[in-house]
DNA sequence: GTCTATATAGCGATAGAC
DNA sequence: GTCTATCGCTATATAGAC
């Protein structure tokens, strides 16, 4: 509104930052995002995104360690349900997977930093995030390694599916797969169209 | 050799094309793969390239078109030789996947097709060839539901362990995970590093 | 804390010769 | 069938003002 109000303490603005970078990352992957496109989603100039997180390599390995820790967190969260309700971790888990899909961004961004083991700087930090979410499997929820590694690639499939922009109308083998993936509630962001 | 045997046909340049792109674009990913670095690995100059194709997202989608039958092929062959042998079209489709591992430009390119679903160009191609794998496995493969989403997923987490470019060595999460995916022996591909 | 202006580099694509 | 030369766009990053 006034113009003063826009000057915020730059810790927000990180945050916002991310945020947009999140968004912008998952839906172009990091070589067509552009940190223009990242700056509009925040509101701020171009020059201003690169000025706080000095590279747009920096950017998105913030970026990464930014979308993992909200994963964790979700997950821990639902292990905690899961533990004081008596319910499964695994099911629970399950669950909290599906909540993440309806924010396209989060899974989106992990999974193009999972396509990006060969880069030198990008790589290393891909790899530490995947290995800490199956530590997490493993170590807090209790799960052996066949629940684990099947856990995970459910989830790589479903992230597929994500990046596929897959719609339940496209075809009766779409519809088919959806239905055995989901079950009766594929989750709403599949129904909508991208912006 | 001679400067006149550099010239042939058309269409074997092409093959060569495609061969060379599926590396670069699975290496790079669409964005950050190059026509430069495609010309280079085909031994060409960039705008022969160009020439031949049209764009860069024409040379990508025939390169998808060019993977995919690679894989439809090799599923195929491994459908005949269960038949033939009596065995189970579920392990030997399986070891199949295995073999198009050793070649990683293969999988990666089809994997960041699939990111790519958001593009309006690009995005219904990779719908169709996904979806034309999961045709395969139900009605050619006489796959269930259940056992062709499994075989997918399973198939992803597999390309999520390649793009990752993870290596035997680093820790015990990897050799744990990599253990339980592909029990004793690890494909080859994952004990190189990328040149 | 934030912007405008701009330097700089890389890449896709075109023109045209051989 | 293939190359060299080059245009023009886009995008990251820097400089410096407010």
């Amino acid at each position: 509104m006034n113009a003063k109000s826009d000057r915020i303490p730059a810790d927000e603005r990180r945050v916002q930052i991310l945020d947009a970078a999140v968004e912008v990352f998952g839906r172009y992957g990091y070589a067509a995002a552009t940190t223009d496109r990242v700056a509009k989603g925040a509101g701020i100039s171009q020059p201003y995104v690169v000025r706080m997180f000095g590279t747009k390599e920096q950017l998105f390995i913030e970026t990464l360690g930014h979308t993992l820790a909200r994963l964790l967190r979700t997950f821990r969260a639902a292990l905690a349900e899961a533990d004081a309700e008596g319910l499964s971790a695994e099911a629970r888990l399950g669950a909290a997977y599906l909540e993440l899909v309806g924010d396209r961004g989060v899974l989106l961004t992990l999974l193009h930093g999972f396509m990006m083991g060969a880069d030198p700087a990008i790589g290393p930090v891909a790899r530490g995030g995947f290995f800490e979410v199956y530590r997490m499997l493993r170590q807090e929820a209790g799960f052996t390694p066949e629940q684990a590694r099947s856990f995970l690639a459910e989830g790589m499939l479903i992230n597929t599916l994500i990046g596929l922009d897959v719609r339940p109308t496209d075809d009766l083998a779409t519809a088919e797969l959806l239905a055995c993936t989901f079950g009766d509630d594929v989750p709403e962001s599949f129904e909508r169209s991208i912006a």
